[in-house]
DNA sequence: CGGAATCCCCGATGATACTG
DNA sequence: CAGTATCATCGGGGATTCCG
């Protein structure tokens, strides 16, 4: 039978266990950049009604303009937010999660909660690293 | 009291949430970049085992040595894995999950097995969206 | 107001060669 | 075998400007 870690399937060979590259890494890829997270999780605080463009760039505070209409782009090609555009004087727009984009919050926060229960001990074990590096290269 | 989201504080203002840039972010990065995940794979596919450098390497096709180096040394810093090195001709070196690394595995097959359910309804609204854009900008 | 276009910089990553 | 050093490249992402 087939084994398989972290959606990615596993060959065995006689050198041992070999990844499969597949698709699930693209997506694990933009979910995991800069903005995305910050982005879905603005807009999970507003479940019930759609959040206007600025709502959403205030709400992350060292967003450009630029990187949120890409990122928000990205994430309306993925069926993950739905765009609502209204033409009035000045335009609005309104953003929302999708089904499918709700689907990710419960399976998201199970990660991002280990995360903030761990990171203080991360970042412990950071310095430390960096101090015993520096005090290895001693000589410097 | 303090809301918050995927580990994140948030702030309540008279213009709406505004989320708190903080450490879990740069956890996140680290995590979510091109080869991380892929290692931990690797490492959690041999939980009682160490595993040496080159069988490693061998598990993960496209990846460099050099990348290989330096993700193991990000996930050594942070505390994740643990690297064994014995200084025999040629030497060896092993890796393995920390206690720490391993209580990384349940959450994170939690968003990867999300994903892995999810990527192909994914990979379907990424061609409906770029035919859709094709279309409209017929004239081109 | 929301977004597209342009320019530019820097860091992540790969290729290669060398070392203990 | 595992790791380091160096160089080249590519794309993410910021600043700015113009548009509907």
């Amino acid at each position: 039978m087939q084994r398989e870690i972290n959606g990615r399937p596993v060959i065995e060979t006689a050198r041992g266990p070999v990844l499969t590259p597949c698709a699930p890494g693209s997506v694990l890829a933009r979910l995991g950049d800069k903005w995305t997270i910050l982005v879905v999780s603005m807009l999970a605080l507003s479940p019930d009604t759609p959040m206007r463009f600025g709502a959403i760039r205030r709400g992350i505070p060292d967003i450009s303009q630029r990187m949120l209409t890409l990122t928000l782009r990205s994430l309306e090609r993925d069926g993950l937010v739905a765009r609502h555009y209204y033409p009035e004087v000045p335009p609005r727009v309104e953003y929302e999660l999708t089904a499918r984009g709700r689907s990710m919050l419960d399976p998201l926060a199970a990660f991002t909660g280990w995360i903030r229960d761990t990171w203080q001990d991360i970042e412990a074990s950071r310095k430390e690293f960096d101090d015993v590096e520096r005090s290895g290269t001693s000589a410097n």
